[in-house]
RNA sequence: GCGCCCGUAGCUCAGCUGGAUAGAGUACUUGGCUACGAACCAAGGGGUCGGGCGUUCGAAUCGCUCCGGGCGCACCA
C-alpha cells in the first residue's frame, strides 16, 4: 500500500477521474475538496454534485450516485457517502491517517514544504524604514510579517531573497542633518527656533554626541568616523545615515531578521539609474513640462491625477528613484515581487506600477504584488501608549522586545490578519499565564520534550512502532492536525497570510493538551508506549516546523 | 469629497477560492493534581456575523447601498 500523504490532492484527482467518465463534456470543472466541520459528515467533503446540477439539469444527488459509482478505487478511501442536497462524504481509513505519524518523523524539518514554488524566484521587500530613527511598532509588525512570509514562501517552495531598501536620500535625510547639527550646536527641540519638521526625539542628540566625539560606527561593512565640525552639513549627514542604519540594524538583530540585499536609495542617483529612468520615461513619451516642473502623465495608467518627477529646484520626488529601484528589481530577473509596507503608503502603489507601465518595458500591469498591514496600537495597563523616551513620538520596536521578549513580540505582530488593525497589548504579551497563546504553544512543545526525556528508549524505535494502536478520539484529532500541515503552509504561502501558521498551532497545542490530560504515554505495555510517544514526537516536530516559520524558539524547558 | 482597509460573543480575534448546526481565547459560573510539568484539562451560559437590497440550490464570505472606525489623498517618504 502506497503511503498517501495529501489526501485533499489523492481524492481531487479521484474525483476528476470519475468526472471525465460521468459527465466529458464538462470535465474541465474544477474539482474542490473540503474539510467538513462536523466530523459525521467524514473527513473530506466535495460538491460537485451540486455544482453540476445545472448544466446537466439533473438532480445533484443523481450525479452524487454515478460520481460515486464511477470512483477509481483507492486504498485510503473506507466509506463514500451522499449527504444533505448533495454532497459527497469522503471517510478515510485509519490505517491512511496512521501513516501520517511515520511521514512526520523521517521528513523531520522538512514535513510540511510543499512544492507549489518551483524553485521560482521571489524577492520580499520589507521594513524599508528611513535611516532616520529607531525602527517603530510599525516596522516590527512589518519585520515580523514579512520574515514569517518569506519563511512561508521558503517552505513552499520559492526561492526567496529578503530585500531592505533605505531611502537615505532626499528632504528626510536633508531634515535629519538640520537636526543633529542644531544638537551639536546645542539647540534643543524645545528652543523656539527648532524647525517645524526636524527630529525630536533623544535620539539626535546622541547622534550629535557621537559625532562630536568623532567615534566611529560600522554600517554594512562601511566604516564611518564622526568628523566633529558642526559647520560640515555633509560630514553630518554621511554620519548621521551610518549611525542610524547601524541602530537599525542591532533592532533587527535582537528582533532576529536577517536580510540577503540592503539597496540604497543614494546608489540609484550614484549609479546613473534614476537618470536613465527618467530619460525612459521621456522617450517614452509619457511626460510634459508645465509650472516649471516636470510631470509624468500617471493618470493614463490608473492614478487619480499626474505626478510631479522634477521639481522646481530641480531635484526629484522620491517617486522617481521608487520606479528606477522597481525596475532594476525586474532587471534583476525578479518576475515576482511582493512589497511588505505599512497601509499608510498605500498610496504608492497605483503611482509605482503606473510609472512602471509608462516605461514601456514589457512589466506586467499588477506588478508588484503588495501586502500592506494596517496600525498598530499599543496598549499598557489598559490605555494606549503612544510615546517612548528615545523616539520622542513613537513606541520602538526595541521597548516591546525589552518588555515582552522576541517570541512573543514576534508571535503577536504576526498573529493577525495583515489587513486588520492590531492591539498590542503589552500586559497580554508580558503574562506568563494561560491568557498567553505563545506560552500555551511553547508550553505544549516543552511538555512533549519533557516526556521524551523521561522515557529512556531509542528515538530510532518510534520509527517501527505499531500506529494501528492509535485509535482514541484525542489521537484521531492529532492525526489528522498533521496531516494538515502542508496544507496550512501552502495555503498561507497562495493567501500571503502568515498568520494562518499561528493560528494552526494554536489549533494543534490545544488538541496535544486535551490529549496529555486523558493519557498517559509512559505506560507499561512497550507497543502502547511506543505508539503514544511516536505520535507525540511527530507532533513537537510539527510544532518545531512551525514555531520556526514564526521565527519563535521551541524550548525543550521554560 | 475621492481612494484603500476594517466592522463576527462583554473584550481580543479565526472562519481557506460561497457550503451542511458561525468557531477559538479571554472574562464569568462549576469541577479536576499522592499520575509523564495545573503556564494544563473538562463542563456551562453568552450571536439580528454593523443595517438594508440583490446574485445563488446555498451568503459571515460575492455585488450594490447606507451607517460606523482607521489610513491616505504633497513639487514628503
Amino acid at each position: 500500500m502506497s503511503v498517501v500523504l495529501n489526501f485533499k490532492s489523492h481524492l481531487s484527482e479521484l474525483f476528476a477521474q470519475a468526472l471525465r467518465e460521468v459527465a466529458p463534456d464538462v470535465a474541465q470543472t474544477e474539482v474542490l475538496i473540503e474539510r467538513p466541520k462536523i466530523a459525521a459528515h467524514g473527513d473530506y467533503a466535495c460538491n460537485l454534485a451540486m455544482q453540476l446540477a445545472k448544466p446537466l439539469r439533473k438532480s445533484p444527488r443523481d450525479i452524487a450516485q454515478a460520481l460515486i459509482a464511477a470512483l477509481p478505487a483507492s486504498d485510503a478511501v473506507a466509506k463514500v457517502e451522499i449527504a444533505g442536497a448533495g454532497f459527497i462524504n469522503v471517510f478515510i481509513t485509519t490505517a491512511a491517517k496512521q501513516g501520517v505519524v511515520c511521514g512526520v518523523l523521517q521528513a523531520g524539518a522538512g514535513y510540511g514544504h510543499v512544492h507549489i514554488g518551483a524553485g521560482r524566484k521571489v524577492q520580499v521587500e520589507f521594513v524599508s524604514a528611513n535611516p532616520t530613527g529607531p525602527l517603530h511598532v510599525g516596522h516590527g509588525r512589518g519585520a515580523a510579517v514579512g520574515d514569517c512570509l518569506c519563511n512561508v514562501l521558503h517552505a513552499a517552495g520559492w526561492n526567496v531573497t529578503r530585500e531592505f531598501y533605505y531611502n537615505d536620500a532626499g528632504v528626510q535625510i536633508d531634515n535629519l542633518t538640520l537636526s543633529v547639527q542644531l544638537r551639536c550646536k546645542g539647540v534643543t527641540p524645545d528652543d523656539p527656533s527648532w524647525p517645524e519638521a526636524g527630529y525630536r526625539g533623544d535620539y539626535i542628540a546622541d547622534v550629535a554626541r557621537s559625532y562630536m566625539a568623532k567615534e566611529t560606527v560600522e554600517a554594512d561593512d562601511q566604516h564611518t568616523t564622526g568628523k566633529g565640525d558642526v559647520n560640515d552639513a555633509e560630514a553630518i549627514r554621511h554620519f548621521a545615515v551610518a549611525y542610524l542604519r547601524r541602530e537599525q540594524d542591532l533592532d533587527l538583530r535582537a528582533f532576529q531578521v536577517e536580510f540577503d540585499v540592503f539597496s540604497l536609495e543614494s546608489a540609484l542617483y550614484s549609479d546613473g539609474k534614476v537618470e536613465e529612468t527618467v530619460k525612459q520615461l521621456i522617450a517614452s513619451g509619457h511626460t510634459y513640462e508645465q509650472d516649471g516642473a516636470l510631470w509624468l502623465r500617471t493618470t493614463a495608467f490608473g492614478d487619480d491625477k499626474d505626478r510631479v518627477m522634477r521639481k522646481t529646484d530641480g531635484g526629484y520626488t522620491y517617486f522617481v528613484p521608487d520606479v528606477a529601484y522597481h525596475l532594476d528589481k525586474w532587471r534583476r530577473g525578479f518576475t515576482r515581487v511582493i512589497n511588505e509596507q505599512g497601509a499608510d503608503h498605500h498610496s504608492t502603489i497605483t503611482r509605482v506600477r503606473a510609472g512602471l507601465q509608462a516605461l514601456d518595458a514589457g512589466i506586467p500591469r499588477g506588478w508588484p504584488d503588495y501586502v500592506l498591514h494596517q496600525m498598530v496600537t499599543v496598549l499598557k495597563n489598559g490605555e494606549e501608549v503612544k510615546i517612548s523616551k528615545r523616539a520622542g513620538s513613537y513606541v520602538t520596536l526595541r521597548d516591546l522586545i525589552d518588555e515582552v521578549g522576541c517570541d512573543a513580540t514576534r508571535y503577536f505582530l504576526a498573529a493577525r490578519h495583515p489587513d486588520s488593525q492590531l492591539v498590542f497589548d503589552i500586559d497580554l504579551a508580558k503574562s506568563k499565564s494561560n491568557d498567553n497563546p505563545v506560552y500555551y504553544i511553547q508550553y505544549a512543545h516543552a511538555r512533549i520534550s519533557a516526556v521524551l526525556a523521561q522515557w529512556d528508549g531509542e528515538r530510532q524505535a518510534l520509527l517501527n512502532a505499531d500506529v494501528s494502536l492509535l485509535n482514541s478520539e484525542y489521537e484521531t484529532a492529532l492525526l489528522q492536525q498533521l496531516i494538515d500541515y502542508p496544507q496550512v503552509i501552502e495555503t498561507a504561502a497562495t493567501e500571503l497570510a502568515p498568520h494562518l501558521i499561528a493560528f494552526y498551532l494554536k489549533d494543534l497545542a490545544a488538541d496535544f493538551h486535551s490529549y496529555y490530560n486523558a493519557s498517559r504515554f509512559l505506560v507499561d505495555d512497550e507497543a502502547t508506549k511506543l505508539a503514544r510517544l511516536s505520535l507525540i514526537c511527530a507532533v513537537a516536530q510539527v510544532m518545531r516546523n512551525g514555531l520556526a516559520l514564526l521565527g519563535v524558539n521551541a524550548p525543550d524547558k521554560m
